[in-house]
DNA sequence: GCGAGTCACTTATACGTATAAATTCTGTAT
DNA sequence: ATACAGAATTTATACGTATAAGTGACTCGC
């Protein structure tokens, strides 16, 4: 490793603007002036030299809290925790939007409360004067909208799986995934449709929405969907896989709520005996790597989550830029792609 | 939804300590006493209350940045971006971290460079003046720890392999989930081993810590180890299974980098006509819930991340409270425990 | 009856920055 | 020579908070 130079003051506080203005032998405001490249100020070229070099020679990086302090703004987009367990999707977007917002010289912080809503979270969340919150639409009011720009937040965009009246939206609908899947299955001829959904709290709310999506795909082609309650246990999916070989009310096509699911149906239809297509096609969502070992390999609808990400920091960056309040504006977060393989 | 009351001046911007004062009739510092409960100060109980009231009445939040700037502290936890691809240990981490934290007065920041080292990425940390930094140990040296201290911080924690000897270290160490497996593999009579380790780009640094442990727990038991190379792909695996099926070399024991690749390798030895466990048995890691639904069931390690992140966050919190900077405190992430199940 | 001591406050200041307003300097046209 | 217009820079101020230092008003012991 390096011997890590450049910090010719080893020991003592960082050095502000008037430090580097000292050495430089300028005043504080020109500091200010040349390092913000500040338009309508002429500073000549040997100064605007003298005051960089100093800078660098003290290691200087600006305060954030004084320069918000003064500005009224910070360069923070504020994305209070998430109530909804932070899923595949929105992990590879954090990753990939960290870096991306960066870019555009905003930080992205995680805020610890996953319950607040309305005004009391408003408060809060204003505290750091942040450039933008991100935020499950559910969560804002009215009013609480108003407290943010009232705190100077530049844009409020909210997450949810439709449009919001309140704030600009990133919808992220679940809904095509189900649709998705279920237009597949009825391009197979499957006409009698089942999904299955999470028993499970938490992901009810999903599963719902995904369900929605196969409803109203089937609806529109005429077919009939059931849908089923399925905790995530070995036990309960025997039961179900044994109903369904013996008795006569059984679906020929099954979309299932995520891969995982899907697998512990598939396993279960055939540890019942019964065969995967050839008695019911299987469709999980997500791809999974894993899906791919199984036999049949398993079908799924994929929702492209690392093309979105570059694309969101992009329009977050600007919407903050241009201070996008418009609640009609939209961006849809979910590009879903059916993934067939062997089990459909 | 309830009309959400709470905000009595329904525009303008947020209120100050100054405007509670004035609505109080007292000055700004005794509203900043009786808020923030000032020892050494004695304020009366009626004038407590006028106070705490004004402020309810105009929703009254201190101003962060006006806050860190006068104490030259901020509640800020930065963690900058991990170059390592975050995984499903760190991600089920954060999502609590980040509520405990909260607790705990502190809110954690994402910082949005995973590349950045030394002093260069140091002053850029300490823009915020975070109360703790929480960092890959590598990414640190000796100058820029100075740094982060001498901006107030009031601890910067490393995250590694080992203990860094520089600051106080979390210690995430795979080791021990190759050690698990392979004490249990030996435990079942097996003495012939084989680690299959991932060939892609990223994990190699986990694989080279995982094998070690397999490697380091078969040696104390005299049996031998081998590694294998796998991309994660089907037709390499298949390779692989053909080369086991065929020849004599064949391995009585296998651990598998993690269960993702334990179920690729398993479905690759079936299909060559092996019988797991009878012929191999095979051990994953990181107890996917699917690798019950295989068969046979999948043995696998399971590294307690849940368990953890509550304490992770009371230890950061207890750090940033004592200010400890001793490089010999270590606190280690990893709680290993082997699931055994059919197919080992 | 009077300094000492507590209680219950208020006044004043500094943190580090951005920027409006004021000032000095340097040619240049009159 | 003198006013004048930029150019180049400095001075001064405000952001909202925490806290040290100061100020009366009371009580109390003697």
């Amino acid at each position: 490793m390096a011997p890590d130079t450049g910090d010719p003051a080893p020991s003592g506080r960082p050095a502000t603007s008037v430090d580097v203005a000292r050495l430089a032998g300028v005043s504080q405001a020109t500091v200010s002036y040349v390092l913000n490249d500040a338009p309508g100020v002429t500073i000549s070229e040997a100064t605007r030299a003298r005051v960089r070099a100093a800078a660098e020679e003290l290691g200087y990086a600006p305060d954030a809290s004084a320069r918000t302090l003064r500005t009224g703004r910070s360069d923070i987009v504020l994305m209070p925790l998430l109530a909804a367990p932070i899923g595949t999707l929105v992990l590879s977007l954090l990753n990939e939007l960290v870096e991306r917002l960066r870019e555009h010289g905003l930080t992205l912080a995680l805020y610890g409360d996953a319950r607040s809503r309305g005004v009391v979270a408003a408060r809060d969340w204003t505290r750091w004067r942040p450039a933008a919150v991100v935020v499950e639409a559910h969560r804002l009011t009215a009013a609480s909208v108003r407290r943010l720009h009232d705190a100077g937040c530049a844009t409020v965009v909210g997450l949810g799986a439709e449009p919001s009246p309140l704030v600009p939206t990133m919808v992220i609908d679940d809904g095509e995934i189900g649709a998705a899947a279920a237009r597949h299955l009825l391009g197979r001829g499957r006409r009698n449709l089942a999904a299955v959904v999470p028993a499970e709290r938490g992901l009810d709310a999903f599963g719902e929405r995904r369900l929605g999506g196969v409803t109203a795909a089937a609806q529109a082609a005429g077919a009939a969907v059931r849908c089923v309650d399925l905790p995530f246990d070995e036990d309960a999916a025997a039961r179900l896989a044994a109903g369904w070989a013996a008795g006569g009310a059984r679906p020929d096509g099954v979309f299932a709520y995520n891969d995982e699911y899907a697998m512990l149906l598939m396993r279960a239809l055939q540890d019942a005996g019964l065969d995967v297509p050839g008695d019911i096609s299987v469709v999980g969502a997500d791809d999974l790597p894993l899906g791919r070992f199984l036999r049949p390999r398993l079908s799924t609808v994929r929702v492209a989550g690392d093309v979105t990400a570059a694309g969101l920091a992009e329009r977050l960056a600007r919407m903050v830029a241009e201070r996008e309040r418009d609640p009609a504006v939209t961006v849809s977060l979910t590009r879903v792609e059916m993934v067939p393989r062997e089990s459909s």
